[in-house]
RNA sequence: GCCCCCAUCGUUCAGUGGCCUAGGACACUGCCCUUUCACGGCAGGAACACGGGUUCGAAUCCCGUUGGGGGUGCCA
């Protein structure tokens, strides 16, 4: 049972996945829900029905489940179009709607023959007493004068000229309402105290409101709570934008939450992330416990400016979340992104792992040289790390003492460091990028061990002939 | 075109008239730790878009300019 009247939504349209801008606004929602102990609502807008792909519903469900993100109650609109209906037929009724024949192409014509430049629709079928009938649309007459406007929980007060706004429309001629009614009717029906949502919203609701309005005075009461509030609070969000400022698209920009999951990014590391665009908390600590956000998350501290998605600090969020998991947690999270690197074998060399990943995808590419070929030496390491003297002799040196030592970690690592004592030089560096094929990665002698003794003197050999193939050539093989 | 909105380091958040010679985080650079990398530590460069007001005092309030964004569908 909710502690408080308060009852947010958040209203997806299930005509592509849940994409990053969806789940922040799902997020922030949830996030003052559950700081006020009020209700969260899922309602999916599905009255499009050409658009609408009700398989959907089941991958935003998922998304949302995934980040954590849980809802009260459950609507959809496509079950609730009779009443959006009979809202219209009120609207209807009180004369603040009519019916319209108008086409498209009439629309155009006329706004074109204008010298105005006005664009939107001319309110040609106001007083036509337009009967029903084939390609007829309900449209919602605006008042001619005064103001439509609401006190923004983020943005301050926001007004609109009602002379501004168009008769827009609200049934189809297919017969089916259009969003904006539906959303006047739920947000009143389902008792919204709180609207939050993005900022490309802004524009339909004075619609919603001038709606909302009309259902009040014909004596709609809400479902839930009774009382039917003239407004619900609003919060637009900023929008979410990608490098060139823009707002986030499906089309050109990488944004559904499924498929950073796919990538290995942790829901908490990617929950904590989405919550810092656009508000963070005072103190600046901005990675920690989603409680202690809910704790003192305010909607008025969200921040009015668009913010840009940066990948590269939800890496850091996330290396930190994946760094602060037990390690057979990591170990099963990372076993189906192993490929063919043997799951006792990783399990074996985790830990280090563990510390150096941004995204669970990555593990494997810290033992792929293990179980693989090494990969070819980028030629600017190369030359850094053999071009420098003795190389020659520590390989030479350690493939002779490698023949037959003993196989553990220990060993190989006092063999390695016994010769770079002898010769006074470092022996690392050269051994692993023979070995590994880079100057990077997890400590050395352990995952060494776990190869076979041929392959190891194998790599440095083959290292060590490239390097007579070059001789005193620091620009190394590739030039 | 019309309507609405936004403007602090490269990015993000803090800052709500004096605590700001503007702070944290990411990214970047250097040093330390370490025979690799990463982690960690230290240091550094880096911003109040511009112009007018208001005020004893402005990143913070007002106006304008410039720049950017959103909307302008029988999509949501």
């Amino acid at each position: 049972m909710p502690d408080s009247d308060i009852r947010l939504r958040f209203s997806p349209a299930p005509t592509g996945y849940l994409h990053v801008g969806g789940a922040r606004s799902a997020l922030f929602n949830w996030m003052y829900a559950r700081h006020t102990g009020g209700t969260m609502v899922l309602r999916v807008e599905d009255t499009d029905a050409d658009r609408s792909r009700p398989e959907l519903i089941d991958a935003i469900h998922d998304s949302l489940g995934w980040l954590g993100i849980d809802w009260d109650e459950e609507y959809r609109q496509s079950d609730r179009f009779d009443q959006y209906r009979a809202a219209a037929a009120s609207f209807l009724d009180q004369g603040l709607a009519y019916r319209c024949d108008c086409s498209q192409d009439d629309v155009k014509a006329r706004n074109d023959a204008r010298a105005d430049g006005v664009t939107g629709y001319d309110g040609h079928c106001r007083d036509r007493n337009v009967q029903p009938g084939e390609g007829v649309v309900v449209r919602f007459r605006t008042p001619d004068e005064g103001v439509t406007g609401w006190d923004d929980l983020i943005r301050g007060r926001v007004e609109f000229e009602n002379a501004v706004l168009e008769d827009f429309v609200i049934v189809r001629s297919s017969g089916v309402p259009l969003f904006h009614v539906a959303n006047a009717y739920d947000d009143l029906d389902m008792n919204i105290t709180h609207v939050v949502r993005g900022e490309d919203l802004v524009n339909t609701t004075p619609r919603v409101l001038l709606m909302r309005a009309a259902l009040i005075a014909g004596g709609h009461v809400p479902a839930v709570g009774g009382e039917p509030v003239a407004q619900p609070i609003y919060a637009h969000l900023p929008l979410i934008v990608n490098e060139q400022r823009k707002k986030l698209s499906k089309r050109r920009d990488d944004v559904a939450v499924g498929d950073y999951r796919a990538k290995g990014f942790l829901p908490e590391a990617m929950r904590n992330y989405l919550l810092t665009l656009g508000w963070g908390p005072k103190d600046g600590e901005e990675i920690r416990p989603i409680e202690e956000f809910v704790e003192v998350f305010e909607l008025s501290d969200i921040n009015k400016a668009p913010a840009f998605f940066d990948v590269k600090k939800l890496e850091h969020f996330n290396s930190e979340y994946i760094r602060a998991l037990p390690l057979d947690e990591f170990i099963a999270l990372a076993t189906p992104h192993l490929g063919d690197i043997d799951t006792e074998l990783f399990a074996r060399l985790a830990e280090p792992v563990q510390g150096r990943v941004k995204r669970i995808e990555e593990a494997p590419n810290f033992l792929q040289w293990i179980v693989g070929d090494a990969p070819e030496p980028e030629a600017k390491d190369w030359k850094k790390v053999m071009g420098k003297d003795k190389v020659s002799e520590v390989l030479d040196l350690v493939i002779a003492r490698l023949a037959d030592c003993d196989w553990n970690p220990e060993t190989l690592e006092a063999l390695v460091f016994g010769v770079g004592e002898e010769l006074e030089t470092k022996t690392q560096l050269p051994v692993r990028l023979a070995l590994t094929g880079s100057r990077a990665g997890i400590p050395l002698f352990e995952p060494m061990a776990e190869m076979d003794r041929a392959v190891v003197i194998g790599r440095l050999t083959a290292a060590r002939a490239k390097l007579d193939a070059a001789p005193n050539d620091a620009d190394g093989p590739t030039s």
